[in-house]
DNA sequence: TCAAAAGTGTTTTCTCTACACCCATGT
DNA sequence: ACATGGGTGTAGAGAAAACACTTTTGA
């Protein structure tokens, strides 16, 4: 949700005269089962816009710059306010700063992206103007948040070529057929079980646990817990 | 150089009233040879404060964001007007928004970070207030800046291992030797160079050229050219 | 002719992949 | 018992590392 200006036209003397608005946006990333497949795919939620520009396009939450919020807190924030979830995850993506962004006021959009586990996004208020959306396939929305949700996606795959960002879509404990569901959920192709499961045990910082998960058709498989850091990549954020 | 507000002291209710400022900042990194050994170590240039806050200090080159420029283009012209220089590698870094990195107004600073080459490097006008330092070992820099080189240096690492970023450091023709060379200095360890040869004619977009660069002292080197596109990651930047 | 860097070839080692196989459970 | 997913073992392909070796120049 960009925010908007106090004149209700774009005017170019106006707009050269005010400096740019600042706006944080968040990309949420959510796993929830496939209407058709029941497998699991991946879900974003989206609100509705009750104004001008782009009244009635569904658009990423967000919203201005909370004076007292470090960016990072602004995201979780408002993340908060207008769908009710927590993160597991959340990452500072990028920073889009294009002229014609929002056709008013010049807006610059930090935009965050998060990823929430299933429990949580099961809590999430839905309503008349927040609805969940596959990631895949979206219509088209408000701004460049076509763009932005692209490149989010990208960069979670990206992260997931080599890296233990999985576990983030997943609750405390899960089972590695789960983890290996998550990355052809992503990634979009089947991987072998045998040596998928050689790959995590090596690299990634799990630990099984002395539970199983009951109640399948078939032999019950082991629980493991994530031990990783949140932060296991850069020095500064 | 972060914007300075129109007030000179700190006053928490002034500070709230403020929207946060937006500043843009640089990192820009060049290949120059170690005043020691003469091989060639990563540089970047900085700008002395000539006012309040951390007047006297060191600080990335940078300034308040132009109306017109998207901020690729508002990096790209700041950079080249207090260094002269013109980037042949521009991405954006990080947005980094605490809350106290200057002492007086809030001020958010989107980061990007540029290389450029040794010839281009060479034309940089350096004065009083604006010296090239080594990467390694700075001494402390206004705000945060500190962080900032820090960040920007692992993410130059990162790309390096698996990228065709080096070839920004260099000039236009250049041998595979000095391609070797910007990885040593980079990621600090010697590389085979029969084997780094190998895996650049692999994976890497470079082409020979029918040159030698003579005046060596021992055999003369055949001469590349980089025939890569400039963007060869991501889709939105 | 010798030193040193350019460039090539070869062996060894490691990692990734495919896939055969056993295990444990619900039906 | 048998079908099915959980879990282990292993042989082959391909990439990466280590290093011996040839080539070409300046001194």
């Amino acid at each position: 949700m960009e925010r908007q200006p106090f004149v209700s036209a774009a005017n170019v003397s106006e707009r050269l005269a005010q400096p740019p608005a600042l706006a944080i946006s968040t990309v949420i990333f959510a796993l929830r089962p496939s209407a058709t497949s029941g497998r699991p795919t991946l879900w974003l939620p989206l609100v509705r816009r009750i104004r001008e520009p782009f009244k009635g396009l569904w658009a990423l939450p967000g919203g201005p710059l909370a004076q007292a919020d470090s960016l990072q807190d602004a995201a979780a924030r408002n993340l908060a306010d207008t769908t009710g979830l927590a993160p597991s995850y959340l990452e500072q993506l990028y920073a889009f700063g294009g002229l014609h962004r929002s056709p008013a006021q010049r807006v610059v959009s930090i935009v965050y992206w998060a990823m929430v586990q299933p429990t949580e996004a099961d809590m999430a208020l839905e309503s008349e103007n927040v609805k969940w959306f596959r990631a895949d396939g979206l219509e088209t929305l408000a701004f460049d948040h076509n763009q932005i949700v692209d490149y989010a996606l990208w960069r979670l795959r990206n992260k997931m070529a080599y890296g233990s960002i999985a576990y983030h879509l997943l609750g405390e404990k899960f089972t590695l057929a789960q983890v290996r569901e998550v990355y052809e959920a992503v990634l979009d192709r089947t991987v072998d079980p045998a040596n998928f499961r050689r790959q995590l045990k090596q690299t990634a910082h799990i630990e099984a646990t002395d539970e199983y998960l009951q109640g399948g058709k078939h032999r019950p498989p082991r629980l493991y817990r994530y031990t990783g850091t949140t932060a296991e990549d850069s020095p500064v954020p």
